[in-house]
DNA sequence: AATGCACCCGAAACCGATTTCGGTTGCTTT
DNA sequence: AAAGCAACCGAAATCGGTTTCGGGTGCATT
């Protein structure tokens, strides 16, 4: 069983058959008598005989294998939803014996050749694409070279491609209408790059929930960053500094609601008292927060199964317009949402930094 | 730019050339005049040609991708570690053009015969193991069927093959190191189920960290659980109930850490005044712990790259046991760590429990 | 006894590249 | 002018499978 490679050609000399016959025998074909078939599956098995992979699908026209492009961003603010991910994808993947690649073709001219010669090559049958832009060089791309795609997200226009997203704006409604019922009517918003759709999506949730409660929006509370745990404490800080601050914010990801907290504490204020906070993303780890973050939570769990789900179904046929599946975020309530608290927000500004 | 995929054999007919000039001249080959190679290359330009790399790699005879088998752990709970792992890894690969392919295999019988397939059928000329166990099957397998792999940690017995690891024996005994002199004398250890090799090692630290400062170990003292939040929380829990409770307690991995953070809350205890805790993994979370949790930070930005690096090595032909890197942890002080407080840990403990 | 028909299996083409080998050109030597 | 030698390119084998096609069996049918 340790032994060099056996081939289906040494699968036949060894069983005095040709390779057609055997590869028939392997792959079920109804013109090959019940006992070769099995003379031959045993044979297979004793010498651990497995199919090369790269001959079978030269010679069956398909790669089987579907790729996933990595979010770019990595370092310490990595995602870690991509790791879920994978998982499911892989899942998905494996009833099929299909194989999972990954690649980290990015949005810019040079992630857009390298898509290309992924699948110019032959390499990939499909692609999973996390986070797209606005606007993302790379959908038009893959239209455009016939390439089977579902897209973890959406774009500015996704009325003609499959994807699997969740609610941002929504989200950011049901968010506002929380904060608004608690009593606040200056709540900021702390966002990432608008290049990005899932930033602009739920900058329009503010904008909606505000209008929808009757709240004014001041663009001095709008503030865009990074999204990372310092970008957040960046934009917080904007915010606090204002001569008249809010006494609540959402922020666009739970990472930048952890920085917004160090913010708050740089100023010896106290979330969910002072200033209320709402993050996005219900990361398991805002559970250990100071305090606990109350955060949107999009169900994760499954979305990499039901991308792949998706993906196949595509490759296999069927019509991509048909899998545009929403998915809803819920509120988490934890401890860094409560009522208003007018006069440490707006009137008595000086007597809360003092600390510093 | 978008039509039908181009082969070799459409390109060489619209040049009115066979295919094997035209591969040769794609290639290099110094049989080839300069005037139809430039020629070659710009018609295989303007059509977009590709090679097919199933085609090629079967020709070849090298598959040009390697695997990372992924830890089996998901959910909430998931490796953060993992994205940056498949990020440095893939910049390695790209290098070369090579593919980077992800399965997740565990040491179980099923994960066995599922990595003897995807060696044996060709897909992949080497492997990433990540997080082995103290005697992990995956290894053995693997040396006799002479496949080239890394680990990304050890076993317990790991002389005969390459891997890149961190010193977490080293690590503990510097956090035992660091307690003791803060005046520590019970120290608590959370560990993880002791078939993970990396649960070994921490605990041999822990071990010869107490010996060399002359404190004896209590059975008691060391907890082993799951390795997520909940898993920490249930072992401190039990830590702090006994009779004669820690001061200090260290940690396997940050999650754990985070776990035990609440248990101690929950009996209204103040991590690093009342009892101080240690985590492991250096996650950038921790600085939004409550308190920010001090932990053993591992270096873990340039482990994917360099496990890639290696691998490439050992496939080039290079000796596997030229390959045994170990990293150090260095000590990140945020606030979980204090003097002992010997009043709250060993005496008054009714007083201290009152609250719930 | 000749025909027909399943039932089985072997021969060979093919997938799309790489690579060895051999044969034309055209030019310089003697 | 014959020989020699580069320099170039085409023909064909090869990688390891899949799949079409056609040719032998053996058996029942007429």
């Amino acid at each position: 069983m340790a032994g060099k490679t056996v081939s289906l050609k040494v699968l036949a000399a060894h069983l005095g058959l040709t390779v057609s016959t055997v590869s028939r025998a392997l792959n079920d074909y109804a013109d090959i008598s019940p006992v070769t078939r099995d003379r031959v599956r045993k044979a297979a098995d004793e010498l651990g005989y497995r199919a090369n992979q790269n001959a079978r699908r030269l010679s069956i026209g398909t790669p089987e294998t579907v790729c996933y492009l990595m979010p770019s961003q990595i370092g310490p603010n990595a995602q870690p939803f991509v790791a879920q991910l994978l998982a499911g994808l892989g899942e998905a993947l494996n009833e099929r014996n299909w194989d999972l690649l990954v690649s980290q073709a990015e949005a810019s001219a040079g992630g857009i050749t390298s898509i290309e010669r992924l699948v110019r090559s032959g390499r990939v049958a499909g692609i999973v694409i996390s986070r797209p832009l606005k606007n993302d060089p790379r959908i038009k791309l893959l239209q455009q070279l016939g390439c089977p795609f579902v897209v973890h997200g959406r774009t500015a226009n996704s009325v003609d491609y499959a994807w699997y997203d969740v609610d941002g704006e929504d989200a950011f409604v049901t968010a506002i209408n929380h904060l608004a019922r608690l009593g606040h009517r200056r709540i900021g918003f702390i966002g990432a790059p608008l290049q990005y759709q899932f930033a602009q999506e739920r900058l329009d949730g503010y904008t909606r929930g505000l209008a929808h409660n009757g709240l004014s929006q001041d663009p001095d509370l709008v503030q865009i960053a990074e999204f990372t745990d310092d970008g957040g404490t960046a934009a917080a800080g904007v915010l606090m500094d204002l001569p008249n601050p809010p006494t609540a914010m959402v922020c666009v990801t739970d990472m930048m609601a952890l920085g917004a907290l160090e913010a708050l504490h740089a100023r010896a204020l106290t979330p969910g008292e002072d200033v209320s906070v709402i993050g996005y993303d219900g990361l398991h780890f805002g559970k250990h927060a100071n305090p606990p973050l109350t955060t949107l939570a999009q169900p994760q769990a499954h979305a990499g199964r039901r991308l792949g789900d998706i993906l196949l179904s595509i490759i296999d046929g069927a019509d991509p317009i048909k899998f545009q599946e929403l998915q809803r975020a819920h509120l988490v309530q934890r401890m860094t949402d409560g009522p208003a608290n007018v006069d440490a927000g707006q009137e008595d500004v000086s007597v809360r930094e003092e600390p510093q």
